[in-house]
DNA sequence: TTTCTTGCAAAGAGTTTGCAGCTTC
DNA sequence: GAAGCTGCAAACTCTTTGCAAGAAA
């Protein structure tokens, strides 16, 4: 069978571009750390830790590599950084997030739910959708239910 | 009648901040251009006209006052710079955007799509939704219409 | 060889901060 | 006169770029 690392190395072969080590390296800890939602920086610490000597530039021009290719999705939450994610192989539609304004986690909605709403931005305005970004901001399940099990402790 | 700029001044009042010239300036500038997003260097370049002895860093101070009391709306399409939108007065939820891929075009969507998709997430993922952001990002019915040659060619 | 890729350091862009002077109450 | 606000310049953060050296086809 094959891997998705092989299949990342195929896309880039196609596109004309080489999987080096360095950037192999770099694909690994994305596929590591699936839903972290890593900044440039996150990620050279994390390729630092098996291939010292790689340097941030490569990890940036990579990055921006695989956001062309579609591998990744450069996302951005309004803290100053770009943050990196690994596209679902074969999503057409960019996934969605909950990002808690309490204690900052970032999860993942993988279903569409947009079908509808899109439906009716294409036809309304004209505008032919090619991706979206959704983000909720508000208070996620943890946070909740600590503020409820702190109340009912006491 | 109670116009636009007096209620952005009580607000400021209520919590403790004056509305100087410098800042009373700035507001206008949004006033009058509320479907621009304009930058923080737009701001500081159209305020700079009527008051030019202003600085950079005011218009900065200013707009970050203005994001902390929910008078505008801080927002980011991803091309590295801030943007900021006036709030809709009385407005639950965040306007939504319509951002075109060939020409850059911001259009904005006032309606809410989003009530059905928000019950959904708070009642699946248990998330308390305070705010959301969304965005389209596709081709405006301008390039559609005009560059339809163009797309072609490609 | 020729082309692509890398690491480093420097440069760039956007934003924030320290501070002395100026307003306002 | 204390507190808040401003303009300026310097500092800071994140990201990109120029370049000489290195790796791969």
């Amino acid at each position: 069978m094959e891997s998705r690392i092989d299949r990342i190395k195929k896309q880039l072969h196609n596109a004309n571009y080489k999987l080096t080590p360095q950037r192999e390296a770099t694909v690994r800890v994305l596929l590591e750390h699936e839903e972290a939602h890593l900044s440039a920086e996150d990620v050279y610490l994390l390729v630092k830790e098996k291939a010292p000597e790689i340097g941030l530039a490569t990890v940036y021009r990579t990055l921006e590599l695989l956001t062309e290719l579609k591998v990744v999705d450069k996302i951005n939450f309004g803290d100053g950084v770009s943050r990196f994610d690994l596209r679902q192989e074969g999503a057409a539609h960019f996934h969605h997030h909950l990002v808690c304004i309490e204690c900052g986690a970032v999860d993942e909605i993988q279903e569409d739910l947009l079908g509808d709403v899109e439906q009716i931005v294409e036809d309304r305005w004209n505008f032919k959708i090619k991706d979206h970004r959704l983000t909720f901001h508000g208070i996620c399940w943890r946070c909740s239910d600590e503020g409820q099990e702190e109340a009912e402790r006491t």
